[in-house]
Parts: structure tokens; sequence; C-alpha cells
DNA sequence: TTGTAAGCGTTATCAA
DNA sequence: TTGATAACGCTTACAA
């Protein structure tokens, strides 16, 4: 059974494909009776109107795109993502759009980028953002990046990573640690933080300013630096390498939450009492609040930066020229992983 | 700055928009010498091929839809929702096709499907699923349904909700219990599970069957039907509700874990010891696993359901043709929340 | 009130 | 090796 298309309503009610597609779209510029008998014959026909050509002829979709930095297993995985996509969604259905998950496509973010069908992209954490940012605009359609180095004429929503971390160390600080293993999400750099983009670079300058506020700094014995990656078996493997080594620490300060309760849960295996390891995490995802001891970290609004970025990238396809970088806050939220040295 | 198409690349290379196209999608047949004059003036022009016209000519996208049966935020926050998405992103991954989210838009479902460009949809946990399918069939592409009621000649993947809810209520049993709240998922029909659909349906028979096998029945005293929302919140809710009524129940078993653990969470609040209700959940989401008493529940396989989904979509889509109705396993997981009556 | 026809940017068929 | 041209299904000036 083939198609059936607006010519064949056209034909068997008959009138032309113009009185067709008002009887859809204007209904109230034709007489009652036309809708009626073209929308009736279109039932009878089992008639669906063809998005794709809609799009065609209209030049826009409907559609917005999320642009993964990975697979969208890697992805989803992570658990403030669909918080985050939450927000997206939210907005995306109060204005009628639907959401595309764009992962690279066999491998080549630019050829995922040409292929969908959207009428705007929100980047998210890009990695190799300066190739990507010339596809992007190649592409035509108008884009805005979440987490990553903001571009000058290009709207950009990111959390402020450097304060976060900054008060996270200064928790930790406070409470009297000075054997400390700041625990970063593996990068391509392999512990040279000097290079490190985007979050994890505010994430780290975060770290060495509230160290340098106490006169500390990275010194490869009591203050050091670990990466691994970022799950929860990341988390616990590095624990086991950082306490494997001489001069353990008497905290952890990880950059995501994940890594810090894999780490948490290696150590409760290796049965570690909780007063011997301090930790602080990053993200305040859900988990954190229900784990024991409960992860003191610092939450960052995941919905509201999807909303927000959802937000620009429509007003931007709306035309609206707001190039403005925001910059969300972060907030340091204090549970029980933290103990007082000497207690 | 108008967006450069395949024609001005063919005025500009001195070929036809045949060669051009040649030149991106057989470059083989075509001297070297054409390909790389043609794909020069096309970097040189910013040329990026237009999705849309591809597909209004190919006839398919490259996109499958999963059709959400609420807002794209009421969806994504069920915490097993992003594991069954990753399984349906890796098979989307590997055989180079994106996801699309769709939700009702506008608050119809009609629209949205009538609205999507894809090549096929997955259908998650559909209710008004009867009109539903019309419009899908109407729609012309293919679908498979997940965790609705399975649809003769529409092939599903559903899990066997019916002996996981049996074992999680056997469990109970086998531990003395006798006073038993069952917390379902609020549905429309107000308490009368005999009017459940899909998988409400099925767990209810699972408990009933397991009640029976002992010899009990629902009986308004001892063991007892309450529904509430199915979040974090409507546990809560329902436990201060049952906590309050005459005959206290020993045990709960819930339909979803968030449920579960709201309840949990609303019992600790009000100072009742672990021991004094026992709880089983339903999903075994992330959480489950970290609560504190670890919730013993109902693991189902989201992720592989999701691959199989997309599977089997995909399949659809090349034109095999196999209505199969996929039936995968349950298991019963046993943590710390369930405690023998009387110890 | 309704119809004609152009146009959207590709791909694909067939011919040169 | 390349080029005309039709076709995809719809929207939308413009015309009648």
């Amino acid at each position: 059974m083939k198609k059936v298309s607006i010519n064949d309503i056209a034909k068997k009610a008959g009138y032309s494909k113009t009185t067709v597609s008002f009887a859809f779209n204007n209904p109230e510029r034709l007489p009652e009776q036309t809708v009626k008998r073209i929308l009736d014959t279109a039932e009878e026909l089992g008639y669906s109107p063809d998005p794709i050509a809609r799009s065609m002829s209209t030049g826009h979709t409907g559609t917005i795109g999320v642009l993964f930095p990975q697979s969208i297993p890697d992805v989803i995985r992570n658990p403030f993502i669909p918080e985050f996509l939450a927000g997206v969604g939210e907005i995306c259905t109060r204005e009628g759009f639907t959401l595309m998950l764009v992962p690279p496509l066999k491998g080549s973010i630019r050829r995922a980028i040409e292929n969908a069908a959207v009428d705007g992209f929100i980047t998210l954490g890009l990695e190799e953002y300066k190739a990507t940012m010339v596809v992007l605009r190649q592409r035509g359609v108008p884009f805005i990046t979440v987490d990553s180095d903001p571009i000058e004429d290009i709207p950009a929503v990111n959390i402020d990573d450097e304060t976060g971390a900054k008060e996270a160390m200064l928790h930790v600080l406070e409470q009297g640690h000075r054997d400390i293993r700041i625990l970063a999400i593996r990068s391509g750099r392999e512990g040279h933080y000097e290079e490190y983009h985007g979050t994890l670079h505010y994430r780290m300058n975060g770290y060495l300013a509230a160290l340098s506020e106490y006169g500390l700094e990275l010194d490869r014995k009591h203050i050091r630096l670990i990466e691994g990656a970022c799950t929860e078996y990341g988390g616990a493997e590095s624990f086991r390498v950082i306490w494997k080594g001489r001069n353990r620490p008497t905290a952890i300060v990880a950059m995501s939450d994940i890594m810090a309760i894999g780490a948490l849960n290696a150590a409760r295996e290796m049965h570690i009492a909780d007063e011997e390891i301090s930790m602080v995490g990053f993200d305040d995802i859900p988990m954190a609040a229900s784990v024991n001891p409960a992860l003191t970290t610092v939450a960052q609004p995941h919905c509201k930066k999807g909303q927000l970025a959802a937000e620009l990238l429509l007003n931007t396809i709306n035309g609206e020229v707001d190039n403005t970088h925001y910059v969300l806050p972060t907030e340091l939220v204090l549970r029980n992983s933290v103990f007082k040295v000497g207690e």
C-alpha cells in the first residue's frame, strides 16, 4: 500500500492541492462544507501529512538537537544529564519543539552535524570544540554552547565551576585537612593540568585558588592530583591507587560525584572507617543525598541550565540576537562526608 | 548570507548538480580531478548539504523516535529511563541512526506522531494506546511497542512483570508477613485493579497470584491496595496515609522503587525503626542499591530492553517481518529492606 | 472560494 | 565521464 499524499485527497475530494493544504492549515478561510469534505476523505484514505515535505517547504523542522560529545550510552548514563535534558525538554514541550539526541555519527561529529535535520543545536561539553565550531557555522543553523569555553559571538551557558571548586576545597581545608588528593576527571592531558580546558580547567583553578589561600599548592607529597575515568568504577580504582601509595590523604576532593561515590564504596569495601577519609564531590547528583555517609558536594542547577540553554537557542532561532554568556551559580551542599581532622 | 546549495557549487565549479552530488556520494565513479575540484569549491563556499532535502529525496531520515507518553521532564526523570535510552542509543550509534525524543505536542500525541520526521517509532508504556495505534498505523512508518499490551501484528518488548511481582510478594510472605500494603502506581482507575492495563495489570496479577498461594487475598483489612503518584513524594505521601490508618502493615510491596524509597524516607522521618516496616520495590533503579537500608527489589533489564527494542525496530525498518512479542525476564534482588516477622 | 504553478535542495533515472 | 530532467510532497504567491 503506497503512501497516500495530498494529491490523492485532492483528486478524490475534487479539489486542488492548495485547498486541501488550506483545509489542514488554514481551515478558517474555507467554508465549513469544504473543510469537512476534505477532512473526511483524508480520514477515509488514511492520510497523514509528510513532515519532511512540510519542512522542505517551510524551511524549519520544529526540532532542536543536543549535540553529545560521545555516544548516547556514555553521555546519558551521567546522572545529571537526565536532569539537564528535563530542563531542555520542558522548554521544548512548552514551545512545541521536539528534541533530538545527536551523538557522533560513525565516530564523526561532523557527519552528525551535517545529517541532523534540526533548527538548531545545543552543544554539550564539547572537547574538539574548535573543529566542531567550524562545522556548526558551516551547517548554517543557530547553536549555543553549554559547558565549554565560550565563544565570542555565540550564546553560552556555563556554571561557576571555579567558585564551586574553590568553596569545596576551602571547606576541606577549614576542617583541618592538609593531606589531600584532587580526584580529577581523566583528560587527554595526563595530569598536565595547565593544559586543561573548559570545565576541568575552571574546577582545577578553583581548587588551586583555595589551596593558595592557605599557602598550599600541589607538592607531589601532601597535596596531589590523580586522574580517573568519570565513572563509579573509575573512582573506586583511583581510590585503591591512592590508598596504596605512601602518605595517605585524609581527604579527597573529587571533580564528580560519581567518582566520589565510587571511591567511597571502595573505601567501605576495604573496611576503612568513614572518619578516616573525608570526601567532597561535584555535581550533586540525586544519589549523593542517599548514599551513606551522604556526600558533601557542589550543587549546580542542571535543570535550569537546560532551560536556559533551550530558551537561548529558541530565541536565536526566532531571530533574536543576544550573545550573552551566562554563568549560573553553584552552591556547596554540606552533608556528612567531610570530617574535622582529629575528631 | 543565504544558504549555499548544491546549485551554487555546480555553477561555480562548472559542473552539473548531478556531478556535484556524485562527488559527495559516489566519488569513486568520478575522476579524482573532478572530485577534488568540486570538494574544494564546496569547502570554499562553505557548503553543507541539507539533510531535509536529502531525506525528501531518499525517503528516509536516519532517525528513530521514542514516543513518550508524557512530557520529556516527566518521563526522563524516571531513573530507569536513561538506562533504557542508553540501550536504544547503543544500537542507534552502532547503526548510524540518531534518536529523537517525541513527547506529546501541545498535549496531542497524534500531532507529535504526525510531525516527527523519523523512520520509525518505539512507543514507551502507552496509555491511550488504542487511539495512538490508529494514528501510528496511519502515519505509515514502522513501530514497535515497549511496556504496553502487545498488539498482534506489531513487534513488542515487555518484561515478565507478573513473575517479578509474584516473586516479590512471595518473598515477603515467606518472611512471615501477613499485614501487607500493595503500593500501586496511580492509574486512572482509582484502585479498581480489575481494570488495570499493561504493566500495572501484570504486576497486580503477580501480587495476587502470590497471595493466593498462601490462601490470601485483598481483604480491606490485612491486605490492602493503595495508589500513589509514581514519584518519591508520592511514595512518602502514601506511606503517611498508610501509617495513619488502623491495622498498620508490617510490609509494603511497591510497584516502583522510587515510591518505595519515598515511603522509606517518610518512615525514617517519622522515626520508625527499619525493622518495623519491610519494603520491596520494583525496577532496581541505581539508587535502590545505595539507600539505607538497601532496597530489596525486582530487577529488570532496562538496557537490554532498549537494545532489543531498537534492534527490532531497525529490522522492521529494513523490511524484515518478525512480529515476535518478546518477554524479558525479571529477577528478585535481595538486599536489606525486608525483615523476618518477629525478629 | 478555489486553482495554477513555482519553489524548497536533494537524489536518481536515463541519455548523451 | 557528465548532464538534463523528473521526482519527492508540501506550502504559498498570485491568479482567476
